[in-house]
DNA sequence: ATAATAAGCAATTGATTACTCACTTTTGGA
DNA sequence: TCCAAAAGTGAGTAATCAATTGCTTATTAT
């Protein structure tokens, strides 16, 4: 029994994800994901209560596939400086494959219609600036960074960065790869991390 | 004939401003700003042709008022690097009081629903990113910041910086004082800007 | 003063869309 | 095999909202 219900809830998320890469939340109706699923439309509403409900198990699945992309892409064995620059990467990465994920993060629906939903973004958002500083920590107490690094702060900033080129991307019509960008990005951040 | 026109005209921008400063673009609707201003619905479309021509119109008074922000807060005859610090400074003084933009910056909306509206958006954005870079170059050109700075790519990524700040301020209730951010800001990019 | 124009409104329309209901078909475990 | 639960559907419903229409009131230029 669980099976088949399981299996459409995936076809379900899958849909709506590839939906919202393309016209952005707003047009994603029900209709439109059933359509693309190849069910009826009220047979969405046996596998999702309602339409936010999916959009939950979006930023679900943004939330745990993001985090596994920086898991694979980053070796623990390397120095901190290393793995941060392999995590920006990583996760340049993704989203350039993902264009669901600026549409969700730049969704006024998002921020200010759902609760439940705007506070799964805010621990997205956490969970990445903790990472980040964490490295910085580590790097900071081998050397890889500088003494004074304010991590906290740092980790806060980077994720800016991050979050306002993928902003630009997203507005662009993503007219140029993010991909290229992690190195630069790179590069930007030298002095920041390792200047007296 | 032209003053009462124009009169309401602001009218319902500011009405539409403060209305989507508290509840985000999609919930203001011509019923709502309607209401507002004290005016019955159908009043609205004759002073607008359509709903997407008020937000036209208040990405306008944005750009505007912005760049008014700016250039008061901006003595051209301080060195760049500090032209460069209040411009920040009184960009982000002014978005602290009008939390409109955010919800403007952030709408999958904007972003989708209406080519001329993104277009108005992206003009901003490049309006924005072209004054930073003349005032890197600037500072350059007089020694305020080091000889191989790369000004159009450093003045996107301090808009990418600012955006991403906002972002956070705004996904977070606006519960931080983005003037006092714009110090700790300005800190973190001395590395960026003045090493070796 | 008055004619022309703009500003205003109540009532309605038409389109959209999340969600429900009553019913049928499929599926999988005993 | 059989039957209970799950998955599915066609036909709605109810709510929301931008935009229109047909009309009245206020303003202003001559």
């Amino acid at each position: 029994m669980g099976k088949p219900q399981e299996q459409r809830k995936k076809e379900i998320i899958q849909a709506t994800l590839d939906l919202t890469a393309d016209f952005g939340i707003k047009r994603v109706t029900t209709q439109a994901i059933a359509d693309r699923v190849g069910i009826a439309q009220p047979t969405v509403f046996r596998h999702f209560k309602t339409r936010d409900d999916i959009f939950a198990a979006v930023i679900g699945w943004i939330t745990e596939n993001l985090s596994k992309a920086i898991l694979s892409g980053v070796n623990p064995e390397d120095e901190a400086d290393e793995q941060l620059r392999k995590l920006i990467q990583s996760q340049l990465a993704f989203i350039n494959k993902h264009r669901a994920v600026p549409r969700v993060l730049f969704s006024d629906f998002l921020h200010l219609e759902s609760p439940k939903l705007k506070s799964l973004l805010q621990e997205l958002m956490n969970g990445y600036i903790k990472r980040v500083a964490q490295l910085l920590q580590q790097g900071k107490e081998s050397g890889a960074f500088h003494k004074n690094l304010d991590v906290d702060q740092t980790a806060r900033y980077i994720a800016a960065l991050i979050q306002g080129l993928v902003l630009r991307w997203s507005v662009y019509e993503f007219n140029f790869s993010l991909e290229k960008e992690a190195k630069i990005i790179w590069k930007f951040l030298q002095p920041v991390l390792k200047a007296h």
